[in-house]
DNA sequence: GAGTCATGTGTACGGTGTTTACATCTTAGG
DNA sequence: CCTAAGATGTAAACACCGTACACATGACTC
């Protein structure tokens, strides 16, 4: 029992963020609604405000929670890979960072929904820090290439902008798969495709 | 004039779509509110459900002119590829069908995050025909592969599946762009990445 | 001309994010 | 120890939203 019940919650901030991530994990994140969450926590819809400055912020907050689980998901998929021939390693390395991250959002997804730049009003400037905040899976990425390269599997030159090749084929599968045509095959066919496609342009970026 | 500002309005269907297609070209999809467009047609907000089932319904017909103009932009690029050998042809043309792709996105977010499935709510089961309506922008995309394989460029065996990794970069790319990092860079230093990817995904699938 | 049906309006309900003013608890300083 | 200040909760209200239901209007058919 975290919570005190009293006037003072104690906790609230953290059992918000906790609360919106069980709702967004459900249903996506349209699903994180002040109202619903605070009802649920037993606390005036206001509440809220007293640790988050709007809704966005608050989803923020999960985002980049949803973010950490993601990259934490990768990493353990990446353990997984023998040892062996520095270059081939390297390259199942990145293989592995792909899969996993397609493998993420098929399996939360809900999170996955939730975790990454959703359509935002037309209207927004991202504020500031651009270049500042990366997200865990996209580091491992950065991490990855740079092992290809250290291995000699990727030249200098070849390196700068396959982030970005790499990032695009593996995002938007995700996307394909989960609210586009992608949807509709099974299991098994769509494994095969996403290996396909992060085969592929692991090939392209060579 | 196609108003008749009497009781009956005459033409409120089309006008409907068209208010939606300017509010999402300014603000996105979550600029499509019923009230607001039917206020500006000076119509009561019910109107509309004598049209559309429900909001989503507007949004899927918004969503599908969105899409056969992005296939008509993206046609238009590819008609000013120059003949040439047949192979280097496929292959540009594909190139053009990814670049227009991604163009569009460009010059028209407000629209492309209409057009192709927004993140929707969690609950949702697409209704039937998954495979009927195919967007026409895919269109383009499958009819440049064909091309690609009866140019010789691209083997039988390697054309299934090529469709969803071609789809899935630029699609990546676009929403990176629009939302993502790679909103923060300069359109020439863009421009260069989207080549990038394109031409990559392009090698990758061969 | 009468009646039917498509298409419009009025009113209302329940939901939302957010603001403003006020209540309560915690805690630091004399 | 007691008090003032600041952090954190509540209450009420506002301005929206999508949508259901009952009713009004007008166009087209027999």
């Amino acid at each position: 029992m975290s919570s005190k019940d009293s006037y003072h919650h104690g906790n609230l901030r953290a059992e918000l963020i906790e609360a919106a991530l069980a709702a967004a994990r459900r249903s996506g994140p349209d699903a994180i609604v002040l109202r619903s969450i605070t009802r649920q926590l037993r606390v005036s819809p206001n509440a809220a405000y007293r640790h988050f400055a709007d809704r966005q912020a608050l989803i923020d907050a999960v985002a980049e929670s949803i973010q950490s689980k993601m990259a934490a998901a990768m990493h353990e998929r990446m353990l997984s890979i023998e040892a062996g021939p520095p270059d081939e390693r390297a390259r199942a390395q990145l293989r592995a960072v792909g899969l996993g991250y397609i493998g993420f959002a098929r399996a939360e997804p809900g999170w996955f929904d939730t975790a990454f730049f959703g359509v935002r009003d037309g209207s927004e400037t991202v504020t500031g820090d651009l270049s500042a905040r990366v997200p865990p899976p996209f580091e491992l990425l950065i991490d990855a290439l740079d092992a290809l390269v250290a291995a000699g599997a990727l030249s200098q030159t070849r390196r700068v902008g396959a982030e970005w090749a790499c990032w695009s084929a593996v995002h938007g599968f995700a996307q394909l798969v989960l609210h586009g045509p992608l949807s509709a095959l099974d299991d098994t066919t769509v494994t095969m495709f996403a290996e396909r496609t992060v085969d592929d342009i692991i090939t392209g970026i060579h």
